[in-house]
RNA sequence: GGGCGGGUAGUUCAGUGGGAGAACGCUUGCUUCACACGCAAGAGGUCGUGGGUUCGAAACCCACCUCGCCCACCA
């Protein structure tokens, strides 16, 4: 072990002490979270490299702790800013948190109430108090979270979007929006949370479809007999109606135009007005108006110079106006109303109806449409240069077609509502004096109004929106509006990395404040990963009972294995299907390398550090040249998919060239020559084995950062952090020929084997082997070169080439890459080989006969580019070539080949 | 109402024009001196359905079925 090891950890100071059999990620992970904070491995910027790669976290709400879907997103975070480490760039990820204003106070309220008291009885001050409590408390359970994922982020730049930083970003960019007309108040009707006792924004209102009813209901006409039929879903706010309307052309009720209704159990006057809005083919064709509790009624209510009833309170409650139902709350209201109707003899029948009603995405509670005073942004000019920026390619999705979900959105935006009726959160930097009545936005808390210098002045009591201070965040991060190194260097970031959930909420939301505050866009590139869902692809939710802590998994399998799962089981931009067994996938290869590590170390404990083209040429073998073929085309190959962001392909191409090209084969080759070879050639497989296994280490790094480090560490002769290591270089050509011969060597030994198997020849039992090829010269060479290799592999005695077997041997044949080979057996068998020799006999007819309709097709001959025809006529001769062999071999076995 | 994504091995999923792949699970055999979290050999698929384009379709086009998601001022 290194001295960095054994500094990092003080308990294992033993450097003799032989890595274990069963790789034990408590008894490392956490000795590197320590070492990485203590070298502050994560905080040298900004480096020397010119290149910079810079990534912004999404930050976490402080409400609670991680779930899967932060660990995925973590992941890939993390994979992508160590490779761009590794590949020399000045890799900075910027960490922080989101006081999520409505989610925070509600936990805290939530707690308060379980003591007994509320919000109201401590006080605005107190109670913000208690939520910066609450948050530093969470604040370090996240951090912790983060720190055991092993997420290589920058603790020193952390920011929380409600510090005095980002308090300096949303005040500069508030007063900025302001003074240009961008920001304004008004009374408007807006989503309204009865629980949460706040504005929301028109898309933090979730549409869940219910089972409800068509209420119909007579409106009696004044001073007539007749009634106007309306259908309604929301029967209580009839107390709330200004109007009823119909369409001017509806000839049903063109005698009504201009006449009064009588408004049920109220008994207020309201006009029958006209409006082309109305569908003469829905319902009765009669709309009743609440200006006051529907946005189409409200815009209504404008046009027509209605009043606007307000029915409900803020907590949704029957207000005071309608003694009756005063204080009720309004889902009682409904069925009161509907009772009182009955009794009238005004109601006429009730439907059943499905139709989606809008839940506060905080508290699931119904929201209400409900007319209030708040302050809006103005969304057409912000977002128009927005939206050019991704038609430009300025900012690009991946995958793309996010980039139409982002489009339409903001194609279709309305004005955004920012204030919240909270304590926990921004307040809205704007005071109004109360002498002159002059209303300013300032940066700094104004004590004194400009115009009249009186100190009477009123801060707003609101605060903004969450995503008003996050929509900042790629800013404040780099320390907006102050103009920063920082801000010259790494803005714009890079790439951000999200869920296609938060499109709206924050990415538009950057992307816009990035182009109109930043003068560009806040990344280059916007990253969408799927989802976790559980094992059944159902979402994870407390109340499904399906969650799987992060942490849990952490514990039982490690945070590697964690990550390694995520990368190797979700492909680009798809959900991603777990359950708690799952993670075994990345805890075995985990396990997998490391006793590969140990098999290395152990083998060549001290192998010589030469690089690969210092080798002395003349003792590479065939398996040498081939698996460092291989390698340098893994490497290549891993890069060009990392920097795709297809991370899923580049895990598995690691994953199976260590496992199955190194381990399987390469590995297993080297056991026995590097024993007996030359000293010559022993040290240059030794040199290869510590070669190929550094560079898979630096490859996997990105992916598996613990495991990678302590191994790393134990290997000799490394003082730095993998992460200092470098990219590993490419520094072999590629080499078909070796990959070719390799793979008919795979294709023998094969053969080979599954006869072995057949014949129940235990695997330590060495087989005499005969293979004929019936003067291919080619196979013959590469037979005869590599008879080591076969008998290696397949637990081989004695092999001949090109010697046919003497009389009254006994052998069993397989036929395998245009081979017969034969091996040799004491039992009589053969009826068994018959039966295997007929199957495959019958599956070579079906594809020759497959390959010959089509070589015969006169189209496909004449059409197919020449390359495929060749390739079909190579395959055909090759069959036909084993269907000879198979077909002499039965006769000769004295069954009659078909 | 509009849009998007999925339907491929028992399961979870890769696979964008040349005779279907992985992981896990399953069967069989192995305490082969790195690893049983392992090794080896196997079984297992009319690639949702129906048309079309093409010499050739799991892949491209159209329609449909089905599951999921998103959007919309669905009284």
């Amino acid at each position: 072990m290194s001295d960095k090891s054994k500094s990092a950890n003080g308990n294992n100071t033993d450097a003799d002490e032989p890595l274990s059999s069963r790789c034990d990620p408590a008894s490392y992970e956490p000795k590197w979270i320590k070492y990485w904070e203590d070298n502050k491995i994560f905080s040298k910027h900004p480096s020397a490299s010119p290149e910079k790669f810079c990534i912004v976290i999404p930050p976490p709400n402080v409400t609670g702790s991680l779930h899967m879907g932060h660990a995925l997103n973590t992941t890939l975070q993390d994979a992508l800013v160590r490779f761009n480490h590794l590949n020399g760039r000045d890799a900075l990820w910027i960490p922080g948190m989101d006081h999520a204003g409505i989610a925070t106070q509600n936990v805290v309220e939530k707690r308060l109430r379980e003591e007994g008291t509320d919000r109201h009885a401590l006080g605005r001050e107190k109670f913000v108090e208690r939520v910066w409590e609450w948050k530093n408390q969470y604040h370090d359970n996240i951090k912790g979270q983060l720190e055991k994922m092993g997420a290589s982020v920058d603790w020193s730049r952390e920011r929380f979007t409600l510090d005095a930083q980002c308090s300096l970003a949303v005040r500069t960019a508030f007063k900025q929006l302001f003074d240009e007309g961008l920001i304004y108040q008004d009374y408007r009707i807006i989503n309204w949370c009865p629980r949460c006792k706040t504005a929301l924004s028109d898309i933090e209102v979730e549409y869940v479809e219910e089972d409800s009813f068509f209420y119909h209901i007579k409106y009696p006409v004044k001073d007539s007999d007749e009634f106007l039929e309306i259908a309604t879903t929301r029967p209580e706010t009839l107390l709330g109606d200004a109007a009823v309307a119909i369409h001017p052309n509806d000839e049903r009720y063109t005698h009504l135009h201009g006449k009064i209704c009588i408004l049920p159990l109220v008994n207020r006057e309201i006009p029958i007005i006209t409006e082309t809005y109305v569908d003469m083919e829905f319902g009765t064709g009669a709309l009743k108006i609440t200006p006051a509790h529907d946005p189409n009624d409200f815009t209504i209510g404008r046009a027509h110079g209605l009043p606007e009833y307000v029915m409900l309170t803020e907590d949704g409650h029957i207000t005071a106006d309608y003694p009756a139902y005063a204080g009720m709350d309004r889902f009682v209201a409904r069925k009161k109303i509907i009772e009182d109707l009955k009794a009238a003899g005004l109601f006429i029948k009730q439907e059943p109806y499905k139709h989606s009603v809008g839940h506060c995405y905080r508290c699931s509670v119904s929201v209400e449409p409900y007319i209030s005073l708040q302050w809006f942004v103005k969304m057409k000019e912000l977002a128009a240069p927005a939206m050019q920026a991704v038609r430009d390619g300025r900012t690009r999705f991946v995958p793309e077609r996010w980039a139409g979900v982002y489009l339409d959105w903001l194609e279709n935006i309305r004005d955004w509502c920012i204030s919240r009726q909270l304590w926990w959160g921004h307040r809205v930097p704007v005071w109004d004096c109360k002498d002159c009545g002059t209303r300013s936005s300032s940066i700094e808390d104004l004590h004194k109004c400009p115009k009249c210098d009186s100190e009477n002045l009123s801060m707003q009591e609101d605060v903004l929106d969450t995503w008003f201070s996050s929509g900042l965040w790629p800013l404040s991060t780099l320390g907006w509006p102050d103009k920063t190194d920082d801000l010259k260097l790494y803005y714009p970031t890079s790439v951000l990395v999200t869920g296609f959930d938060i499109i709206f909420f924050w990415v538009a939301r950057m992307m816009f404040f990035g182009l109109k505050f930043g003068g560009d866009v806040p990344f280059r590139d916007v990253f969408i990963h799927g989802i976790v869902r559980d094992e059944t692809g159902k979402k994870m939710s407390k109340s499904s009972g399906n969650v799987i802590d992060p942490l849990k998994i952490i514990d039982i399998y490690g945070a590697d294995a964690m990550r390694f799962t995520f990368l190797y089981l979700g492909s680009l931009g798809q959900d991603v299907n777990v359950s708690e067994d799952r993670f075994k996938t990345g805890r075995n290869f985990c396990n997998k390398l490391w006793n590969t590590a140990r098999f290395i170390l152990m083998m060549a404990p001290d192998a010589p550090r030469k690089s690969i083209k210092e080798l002395d040429q003349s003792v590479l073998e065939l398996k040498d040249r081939w698996i460092l073929a291989r390698y340098s085309a893994v490497i290549k190959q891993t890069g060009d998919l990392m920097a795709s962001y297809d991370l899923n392909e580049a895990a598995q191409g690691v994953y199976s060239f260590l496992w199955h090209d190194f381990c399987d084969w390469y590995i297993e080759l080297v056991k026995r020559p590097i024993r007996e070879a030359t000293p010559e050639a022993a040290a240059a497989m030794k040199a290869i084995l510590h070669h190929i296994l550094r560079g898979t280490l630096v490859m996997l790094h990105p992916f598996i950062p613990f495991i990678t480090e302590e191994i790393w560490s134990s290997l000799p002769g490394t003082e730095d952090s993998i992460l200092e290591a470098g990219w590993p270089e490419v520094d072999w050509k590629s080499d078909e020929e070796s990959v070719a011969r390799i793979e008919f060597l795979q294709e023998i030994v094969r053969g080979i084997r599954d006869v072995r198997a057949a014949l129940k020849v235990p695997p330590a039992k060495k087989v005499a082997v005969a293979m004929l090829t019936h003067g291919d010269k080619e196979k013959i060479k590469t037979l005869e070169e590599a008879s080591g290799f076969i008998s290696d592999m397949a637990a081989v005695e004695g092999i001949t080439v090109e010697k046919p077997l003497g009389e009254g041997v006994r052998a069993m044949s397989a036929i395998s890459a245009g081979v017969e080979i034969f091996i040799h057996y004491e039992v009589e068998m053969s009826e068994e080989e018959i039966a295997r020799l007929m199957k495959k006999e019958k599956q070579a007819l079906n594809d020759i006969q497959y390959c010959e309709n089509k070589l015969g097709d006169e189209k496909f001959i004449s059409k197919a580019p020449r390359e495929i025809i060749e390739k079909e006529r190579a395959k055909l001769a090759g069959m036909m070539e084993d269907l000879k062999k198979i077909k002499d071999r039965l006769a000769f076995l004295g069954a009659n080949g078909k």
